[in-house]
DNA sequence: AATGAATGAGACTTCATTCAT
DNA sequence: CATGAATGAAGTCTCATTCAT
């Protein structure tokens, strides 16, 4: 896939720094999709960004850097387009709550390279503080947000048997398990039904703001 | 006629390789657990395991075995776990599924240890077409148990909108959903406290067989 | 006829070039004494002066001919300083041994900076043998002055037993392991009192003119 | 020159760890007194002691690591020298200082090559704490022993003028002096003379306790 | 069976030098 | 003149694997 930030030719002399940084980081996300973190060298990165070898401790202080700054841009993204999303919907909850999981199941998020680089770190996470630091920095917004949607919900459409707390907790787990599956059934899996799956469980509890979604629907669309 | 000079058994040989071969494993959790792939080395996996350096090519052909029959040996635990459980569990589908769920959440396999070693061989499932491999081995056979209790619980209760398909994927989608959860906030988060919430999602879709957990019941319990 | 347009005089250029030569010379001398040979870089003498990166191979050819000329640099303020100081001491020959071994202890080339630069070419001269060849243009005529004032003292002294070129050596010696001790004592040796220990070396030897310093006034200076 | 630790065969496999790391000790000195700190790399090193490349780590933390112990060794070398032959010497001061400073012209701590490795470090001793740290480890006892016999002597002798103190100073300077001439001027200077250089700076001092050496003794040997 | 020394490929990183601007 | 991005060689160090004992 060509890199998209080509604002100024990438292999220019005067790529500006911000530009030869986001190549690199790209060049990174696609490393580590297609060769794991182990099989990720700065060989392989820079050859992905047609670079030559020394260059990633000049815009990086070390590898650790990079893959830090890797996961913040994958971060990043995913928050702009919660946010994004969640902002533009309108003030009625079910409709933010559903912004905000339809970003999970976005392409630009939900593909399958993001997906293999998303859970590389969570593999990575128990013996990288920084990288649970940096996660826990973006994800905490998005779980407040969760559970303040989903008391809404709670209050509006009179759930009272729903805590909102343990509901946000299982919608998290149900996204976080979607796309488990996804990484590890790759063939048999689909985005939309993944996405589907999601809703249809939203339609499970809070039965008067989501209707539900048939069966033949899931498996009409990929 | 066994000799008396023979000091083990005729089998001992046998004993002793696979002995030190689950002891071999042990320590490659242990070690994966603790410092991740990147930072696992043969070196501290037989350090940890008090062998010699060097031993480790006597019971395995490489590294990458090792790490195979690691993976197959978490895969094999578990497996035995669930479906033992779900044989004893009587002929009702709810406590077959209640069980097999049970055994996600024991503490034998639900231990930080053991998540943050599953999460490391997920994280390089997408380029190590083995662990796939060896995943869906063991897994399919759940996925098809799961299916079949979902399907027999849906006619049983009468739960005539549910896709047993999509339900299946739903609850094992909830359980991966709480491991990572689990994973990722481990000072949050509590074992109990996602199987509660795994038990109440169950409540949800099956309410006819399975009762309602209040919410305090969740807090209650660690 | 000069342009009024010029911003510089004519000369400017060269002088221009040759404020920069020295201003990088100044910094390596700095960055070396800091952080010796092989902590200093192109990257901290530039940084030093600073100036940017790439500038240096525009003044100097290459790394190597900026330590060359770092040392004729240091070797050329030496021999101003005792050439200068021996020319203005007059005619009588322990006034022009004086000179020369004050010019050594004299601050502006016996500080812990200049000495920490000079040990670092000189542990540097065997395999380096253009740094020898340089300091020995500039030392001989040191060396055969030395001779000469020796010689003319045990002629004027009548000092019969001592050899001239010896006492010459011997004085040198004292000098260069003074220096030493400088640079490996820091904290206990001072400037003034190798300075003093050695004038008292020279009133051993040449007892008639030069005359005792106590060993009080060695420790009342610093 | 060959390794004189050939107690077992050196490239033995079964080459003890002590002789192992003394093997690759004596060839950083060779490296070092022949190309130099800046030209020596772990590669020159093992290449020296005809090992694999990657042994050193094997042996040694960091190269950093060994050359503190090259040093250290060095540095042991030289105090076993003097300390025995200062234990030697018997009760008269005057053999104990003679034999301190033999020790400090003996063939085996006075080669080119054991000079060109002293001042190596030397030159790096200013931002490399450890080195000095090491080399005052030793040195102290040396310099303590140094003033001890001198202040014997000036009892002894009844020279009164003298500091024990400076006089020790002075003889260490002496000695550090001429060892850098040897250093400097490969060609000229010869370790006998040198040698006699430095007892003749006795005899001006000491004249009851050492006898003249005369200037042609000085040329008449190598 | 077991040890641990040894090897050598390959990783990360540094840095002198070049060169487009 | 000057900048600083870029290159690529070379350095240190790690580690899976081999192998003599």
């Amino acid at each position: 896939m060509p890199s998209n930030t080509a604002k100024k030719s990438p292999n220019s002399r005067t790529a500006t720094r911000e530009v030869r940084r986001q190549q690199l980081i790209e060049s990174t996300i696609d490393s580590i999709s297609k060769r794991g973190f182990s099989g990720t060298t700065l060989a392989t990165v820079t050859k992905g960004a047609k670079l030559s070898h020394g260059i990633i401790n000049f815009y990086f202080k070390s590898k650790e850097v990079l893959y830090e700054e890797t996961l913040g841009y994958l971060a990043q993204e995913h928050y702009d387009l919660w946010l994004s999303g969640m902002k533009n919907a309108g003030p009625e909850p079910e409709k933010q709550l559903a912004a905000i999981l339809e970003a999970d199941f976005n392409p630009a998020i939900c593909s399958k390279k993001k997906l293999a680089v998303w859970f590389a770190f969570w593999g990575q996470a128990k013996y990288r503080p920084n990288y649970l630091i940096l996660h826990h920095a973006y994800d905490d917004h998005r779980n407040a947000e969760l559970r303040r949607v989903c008391a809404e919900l709670i209050e509006d459409g009179g759930y009272n048997h729903i805590d909102p707390d343990s509901i946000a907790r299982r919608i998290e787990a149900v996204v976080d398990g979607l796309w488990l599956n996804l990484l590890l059934y790759p063939n048999v899996q689909h985005r939309m039904q993944a996405r589907n799956d999601c809703f249809t469980y939203l339609s499970e509890v809070f039965s008067k703001h989501f209707p539900h979604i048939s069966a033949n629907n899931n498996r009409a669309q990929k």
